[in-house]
DNA sequence: TTTTCATTTGAATAATTGTTCATATGAGAT
DNA sequence: ATCTCATATGAACAATTATTCAAATGAAAA
């Protein structure tokens, strides 16, 4: 029972972890996520989609995209977003499997 | 690229997991969480562990075991923390993963 | 170049949320 | 019953955050 500090993990990186979950613990951002786990898109599509606003939209996908979560590539006059890592993917899976139960 | 909504997992259960990452999203809350992975406490003990008050550290737990995520049984005066599943564990260690790249 | 379409950005607003402080509850000890 | 000790609770406050609206940017078409 000593010294418990010693055997957490290190506060910077448990504080990064969070801003890891903060990124998922949100209705549309994790909607938006879903969406793109199926096939990339554009922010239009998307909106159409969530049935939200473009600006909305395109405010989270700044978030994810600060957050390396997500990535953008130019396709003329409509940016495509897509999951920027398939760790995204697991993430998700885990969390879905937990609240199914 | 038909009908994605079809594909993609309904927005309650969304909508759930969201508030599931809600939990791990916070400093705080992943911390207390953390040190319970090591072993059991109580609030005191946890409050000693991270700096914190006491209260805040019992609000803290109120949502953590309204989340199902913790649970607590008395011993004498005080109130004796753990989690209430190994689910968490598998969840931080995912994000944890994740951060450290 | 001007126009149009898609997206981004910034400011303002509304809502949520974490912490603090003071008080209440609850259990064991005196 | 009274007195501690540990925890819980509620209200108030501060801070963060998501959405909306309006305006700006950027790229392609006319």
């Amino acid at each position: 029972m000593q010294n418990i500090r010693d055997q957490m993990p290190d506060a910077c990186l448990l504080y990064d972890t969070a801003e890891l979950f903060k990124m998922f613990g949100d209705s549309t951002r994790i909607q938006i996520l879903s969406a793109l786990m199926i096939c990339e898109m554009s922010v239009g599509d998307l909106a159409d989609l969530l049935g939200m606003t473009q600006s909305a939209v395109s405010h989270q996908l700044r978030l994810l995209k600060g957050g390396k979560l997500v990535e953008a590539r130019r396709q003329g006059k409509q940016m495509i977003y897509s999951l920027a890592d398939d760790h995204v993917k697991t993430i998700i899976g885990q969390g879905l499997e937990h609240v199914q139960e």
